[in-house]
RNA sequence: GCGAUUAUGGUGAAGUGGUUAACACGCUAGGUUGUGGUCCUAGUAUGCGUGGGUUCGAUCCCCACUAAUCGCCCCA
């Protein structure tokens, strides 16, 4: 037998309705935004993924999936959304756009090569969002808003936001110097990955699971302590935005995220749900002045985040939120003879023309198999065909709650259905998907 | 890359160094029910992840491999 690669998932039956819904729900909310969805390549240059990630070379080495084309050039899979976007803009010369600032979002599938845990998959998907071409800081505090206001339409609740600002390029560099110098005689007292940690990205110390209550990372530097005054007027003003915007945020000193093109507004989502695993930062973003210079663009600032979608459904699940998906079926139709057959094939197709939901049996189960069949499908109608009652032009209906049966006239039969299948599903809207 | 735990049928699972591998659900057939849902009867793993080894004998002990789950690292 043939099983699918590590990592992976097949996504089946209620689990890909729940999945269509939180999409669904994704695509509405960003029409309200106004942004436009963006679909890139699922693989990319190699370079583009090198480039972006920057110093901390040995990630993209180890956890991307590199492969080499027929004319032997070095591809990747993609392992996150902001390069292929940032390429797509600077590509098609879409900063020449009079109506700056550019806002899309991109929802697909991402791929890194990890040990899969909780949480963690080789192809998982993400949904993300970047808007280039300007440095307002209603932009940052929008940003925050999408990830915030999706959960709250889905009804996910115990969430923390957190923010924190690294300043420009002046305040980081400075920063991470008095850090380095701070941690340098103290990293005895942590633990092996952060004396690792020291000399390949002191930043990341910071939010150390293992030291995250010892005083040594407790009496660290503050990064804000460190911002220069712009900077700090700056981070000021995303924080009333975000006020006005009534989002509930905690500044949070040791938010960093790892890679290096971040400056300014960094910003993380965390699921406080029971049962959640290791894993539990749901959404994460920030602003990134560098690197669409870097990648051979005009110098703009851009900022963006994404949401980890398997994480985000993971959570929803947990705190039993009901993704509002159709349950069930509004007709089975049920044949015994070949000429009934030949009926119900002409009838579902005019039912389902008309917006019903019908099914019938294809594996010529007799009636009672048929029943049962339709039970397990939770029909609403069960639609009984007889040759008796055809001849006459008439149908039997019978309801699957009420076990009340009805003969209808033909002619009257879609009149029948909207009365009683279309005003039952009107009254729970929910339903509906 | 490192570590821990697990691996029995369609599913959830119990179990033992030795003739027929519990139980439940599901499924199939039949009976009852005005045509299903209730109830009754029967059937449903020659097999306990794969390959070796120990043993008179292994699903149960040992080793390797594979896979899953969780954690570390990393987290774009």
């Amino acid at each position: 037998m043939i099983i699918k690669p590590k990592g992976t998932i097949d996504l089946l039956s209620d689990d890909a309705k729940k999945w269509k819904y939180v999409n669904r729900i994704i695509d509405e909310l960003m029409e309200k935004y106004n942004y436009n969805y963006i679909r890139t390549p699922l693989f990319e240059s190699t370079d583009l993924f090198k480039r972006t990630v920057g110093e901390s070379t040995d990630i993209v080495s180890k956890e991307t999936y590199d492969f080499l084309d027929r004319g032997e050039r070095p591809m990747t899979l993609r392992p996150e959304g902001t390069a292929g976007v940032v390429r797509s803009f600077i590509e098609n010369k879409m900063y020449g756009d009079p109506s700056l600032p550019i806002k899309v979002y991109y929802n697909g599938t991402m791929y890194r090569y990890e040990r899969p845990q909780s949480g963690r998959d080789r192809e998982f998907t993400q949904f993300g969002v970047e808007v280039l071409g300007t440095t307002d800081e209603m932009v940052d505090a929008e940003i925050i808003s999408i990830p915030v206001n999706l959960c709250k339409l889905l009804g996910l609740k115990g969430l923390k936001v957190k923010i924190n600002s690294l300043g420009d390029q002046e305040s980081k560099d400075k920063y991470k110097e008095v850090l380095y110098n701070y941690f340098k005689d103290k990293i005895e007292g942590l633990c092996p990955d952060c004396k690792a940690r020291l000399e390949k990205n002191p930043l990341r110390i910071l939010d150390c699971k293992v030291d995250k209550d010892s005083d040594i990372l407790k009496n660290a530097p503050k990064m804000l302590d460190y911002l220069n005054e712009a900077s700090l007027i700056r981070f000021n003003k995303v924080q009333d935005y975000l006020n006005s915007l009534e989002i509930d945020f905690e500044v949070d000193s040791n938010i960093v995220r790892g890679l290096d093109y971040y400056d300014h507004t960094v910003f993380e989502l965390e699921a406080n749900v029971k049962g959640f695993g290791s894993n539990n930062v749901l959404c994460g973003g920030g602003r990134y002045s560098k690197l669409i210079e870097e990648l051979g663009g005009p110098s703009m600032s851009a900022m963006g985040f994404a949401i980890g979608l398997g994480r985000l459904v993971m959570a929803l699940n947990l705190e039993e939120v009901d993704m509002k998906y159709k349950k069930d079926v509004d007709l089975f139709i049920i044949y015994n003879t070949e000429v009934e057959k030949q009926y119900a094939a002409k009838l579902i197709n005019d039912l389902r023309l008309n917006g019903f939901v019908v099914e019938m049996d294809y594996l010529n189960r007799n009636i009672k198999g048929q029943f049962k069949q339709a039970d397990r499908l939770n029909t609403k109608y069960y639609l009984i065909l007889s040759n008796d009652d055809l001849i006459n032009n008439e149908i039997k209906l019978k309801n699957s709650k009420t076990k009340k049966e009805e003969i209808v006239n033909l002619d009257y039969l879609l009149y029948f259905l909207e009365e009683n299948i279309e005003n039952e599903d009107l009254e729970n809207e929910e339903n509906l998907y």
